[in-house]
DNA sequence: AATTAGCACTCGAAGTCGTAGAGTGCTAAA
DNA sequence: TTTAGCACTCTACGACTTCGAGTGCTAATT
C-alpha cells in the first residue's frame, strides 16, 4: 500500500522523536511539532491506520507508539535524510588516520574510534581474500640454528617466523632455499602447493633436513590464515549505556554474540560501497533480533577490503551512524590504499603488517 | 585480635556457602552444614562476635550474614583450602597448549581459555620489558622503491614493515644499510639510538635519500612499543552472568574499566610467580571497588614474562580460580619458553612473533 | 468527506497497607 | 558455656487504590 505523504510525515516524525526521547511518541507530542498542521485526533486517526500498516506498534493501550521494525525500514529506505558528520568528529576521524600505523593497528584504531564516535558497539574485520599469494621471500640466517621466514604477500602484508632447528643450518644453504621459493613458491595460492611441488623443491636444493618442508608449512599457514582475517571488536561496554539493554539478560546475549569471532565472521555485508542496515528482525543471528547493526565496507585494492560496523539498539540514529560509518570507511579506504607520508612528505610508508 | 578455631571454622563456613549460594547465610543454614556441633544460637553468637570484629555484616536485621572484604581477606590467606583443576579442564588447557600459535595469538587463547574455564571477564598482556634490544636486521629488497625491514629483538620477537619510496633504492645499498645496522644499532636500547649515532649511519652508508632515518625511525618505534606491550580482554559478557551483576550500572563501569587499555596496565601484578588476589576495596581503581581481581603471573624467560587475571564479583570461588590461573599461566610459561615440536619431534620452532 | 472537540475508557506506574516468614538478639534455664 | 524459647525487626510480596497519560469513538464542525 502507498503511504500518503501524511503518513510519510507522521512516520517520519514519530520515529525521530521516539530516536530522541526513547519513550514511546503521543499524538499530542506530535502536535507540538513543526509542520503538521492538524490536531491531535486526525494525528491519532493516522497513527492508527499506521499501527493496521504493522509500522507503528504500542507498548499497552494508554501509551503512545513506537516504530516497528517495518517503520523503521520504511524510514530508512524512505523517509531518513542524510546524516551529516559534524566538524569536531571528522577533525578528530581525520587526526587518527594521519598518523597511521600497521595495517592491524589502523583497522583496530578505526574500531575504537567508531565505537567512541557513535556510542555503541563497533566491530571490524578484513573480508575474506581468497587469492592471495606469496610475492616474495627470503630466509634471514640468524644463527646456526635459527634463522627468520619472511614471506611478502599479494596483498601487502608481511609475515614472519622465527625457526629453530636442531641440526646446522649454513646462511649459503638458507640463501638457496630463499632462491628456490621465489622461483617456484610465488604467485602460487596455496591450493597449488602440492605435496609434489614441496618434493620436488627438497630435492632441487639437496635438503636432508627438512627445513623445506618447514618453510613450505608456514606458508601454507600464512596463506590459509590470511583468507580467515583477524576481528576486532571495541567499546562494548557502551552497549549498557543505552536505556533498551538495562535488561542484563538482553545485553547479555548482544556481548555474547559480539564475543564469538565464528558468529561475527557470519554478518552480512554490504554489497557494494555503501552503508548497509539491518533492522532487528532483519537479523538472521537469534541473539541480535531486537538489536540492529549498521555496517560499511571500505575497499582499498590489493585484496584490502573489510566491513566496519556498530551493533545497537533498533531506536538509533540510522542516518547519523551510517553517515559516520561511511565517513570512517572512507577514511580507511585512503590510509590503506595510499600509505602516508612520514616526516616532511618525502618517503611513503606501505602497508606493512607488524604487531604490537 | 586472634580468631578462636571455631570462629575461623563459621568464617570459613559462612564464606564458602555464600560463594555457593549467593545468598547471606543464616546461623540456620551453618548448623546443618556438618562438623561444627553446636546450635545455631551458638553459632549466632559467633557470628555477631564476627560481625563486630568486622569480618561479617548483614544486609538489613532479619537477613543472614555475608563476608565482608576483610573476611574473604581472613579466608584467603588463612582458611582456604588449595583449589584443584578438574581433569576435563587440566585436558582442555593441555590440549590448547599442544598446538601453539605465534607469541601473541598464543596470549589471547590463553585468555579466551582462562574466560571460559572460570566464567569470567579476562585479560592478559605482556610485563613492561625496559631491555629489549634488536640482535639482528635484514633489509629485504622487493623491488626498485619497495623493500622490507625486519628485525629481530632480544625477546625472541619479530618485527617487520613494509617501506615504499619515492626515490629509487638499489639492493646493493640495501645490503650495505643492512650490514651498517647490524653493526651499529644491536644491542642497543632505544635511548642510545641517538640522532648523531643516525647521522653517523648516514654519512657511512653515503645515504642522500633518507633511507636510513626511515629504518631508524622504524627500529625505534618498534623498541618503544615492545615495552607497553599489547593487552587482551575476553569474556566480558560472562561478567553480567553472575548475579552481582545484574544492576547494569555496576556492570558497565567495570566493563568499562577493562575496555580501557591505560587504566588496565596499572593494575597490580603478582610479585613472584604466585597468584595475587585482590579483593573488593583493595583495588585502588574506582570501578574495581566491588569486584575482586585474581591475577597469576607467567615467566618464559627471554623478557617474555606476562600476567593473566579475571575480574569477578568479591563473592567467587577464589580457590578455584586461582587454581585455575596458575594451571594456566604454568602452560603459558612453559609454551612461550620452549617452543613445541613440528612434526614428529624433529624441528622445534621459536617464538615467531606474526599476526593473524 | 475530512477534521476536530470532547469524553469515556483503559492501563500502567506508583504509593499504601497488611501479612507471612526469615532471621536475629536477648533472656533465662540447663 | 551452651541452648531453648520467644519477642522483635525487617523485607518481600500481594492486594488495593489513585493518578494521569493516552487512546478510540462519537458527534459536531468545516
Amino acid at each position: 500500500m502507498e503511504l500518503s505523504s501524511r503518513k510519510k510525515q507522521i512516520l517520519k516524525a514519530v520515529v525521530e522523536d521516539y530516536i530522541d526521547s526513547a519513550e514511546p511518541v503521543s499524538s499530542k507530542a506530535l502536535q507540538g511539532r513543526a509542520d503538521l498542521g492538524v490536531s491531535s485526533a486526525t494525528i491519532r486517526n493516522e497513527m492508527n491506520d499506521l499501527e493496521q500498516m504493522g509500522l507503528l506498534e504500542q507498548p499497552h493501550t494508554s501509551a503512545g507508539r513506537t516504530p516497528t521494525a517495518q517503520g523503521y525500514r520504511i524510514y530508512v529506505n524512505e523517509l531518513m535524510g542524510r546524516g551529516d558528520v559534524s566538524s569536531v568528529e571528522a577533525e578528530t576521524i581525520e587526526g587518527k588516520f594521519r598518523r597511521p600505523d600497521a595495517l592491524e593497528q589502523v583497522v583496530s584504531d578505526a574500531s575504537k574510534l567508531t565505537s567512541q564516535i557513535t556510542a555503541l558497539p563497533s566491530y571490524a574485520m578484513q573480508t575474506v581474500s581468497l587469492e592471495v599469494t606469496a610475492q616474495r621471500f627470503e630466509l634471514v640466517h640468524v644463527d646456526d640454528r635459527t634463522f627468520i621466514i619472511v614471506v611478502l604477500l599479494s596483498n601487502k602484508s608481511v609475515q614472519n617466523r622465527l625457526v629453530t632447528l636442531p641440526t646446522v643450518t649454513r646462511s649459503e644453504q638458507l640463501m638457496r632455499l630463499s632462491a628456490l621459493f621465489n622461483a617456484s613458491f610465488t604467485g602460487k595460492p596455496e591450493s597449488e602447493m602440492t605435496p609434489e611441488l614441496i618434493t620436488a623443491t627438497e630435492r632441487a636444493a639437496g635438503d636432508v633436513t627438512g627445513v623445506t618442508a618447514v618453510i613450505a608449512g608456514f606458508v601454507m599457514e600464512i596463506l590459509l590464515k590470511s583468507r580467515v582475517q583477524h576481528t576486532v571488536v571495541s567499546g562494548t561496554s557502551s552497549l549498557l549505556e543505552h536505556p533498551e539493554f538495562q535488561d542484563v539478560e538482553k545485553a547479555r546475549r548482544v556481548l555474547g554474540y559480539l564475543s564469538n569471532e565464528q558468529e561475527l565472521l557470519r554478518l552480512p555485508a554490504p554489497d557494494s560501497d555503501g552503508v548497509k542496515i539491518l533492522i532487528g528482525p532483519e537479523n538472521v543471528a537469534e541473539a541480535l533480533r531486537d538489536s540492529s547493526v549498521v555496517v560499511a565496507k571500505y575497499d582499498a585494492g590489493d585484496n584490502l577490503q573489510g566491513i566496519i560496523g556498530v551493533v545497537g539498539p533498533t531506536r538509533m540514529d540510522y542516518a547519523k551512524v551510517a553517515a559516520k560509518l561511511s565517513y570512517i570507511a572512507g577514511g580507511l579506504a585512503k590510509v590503506l590504499a595510499m600509505g602516508v607520508p612520514i616526516g616532511p612528505g618525502e618517503i611513503t610508508q606501505g602497508k606493512g603488517d607488524e604487531e604490537r
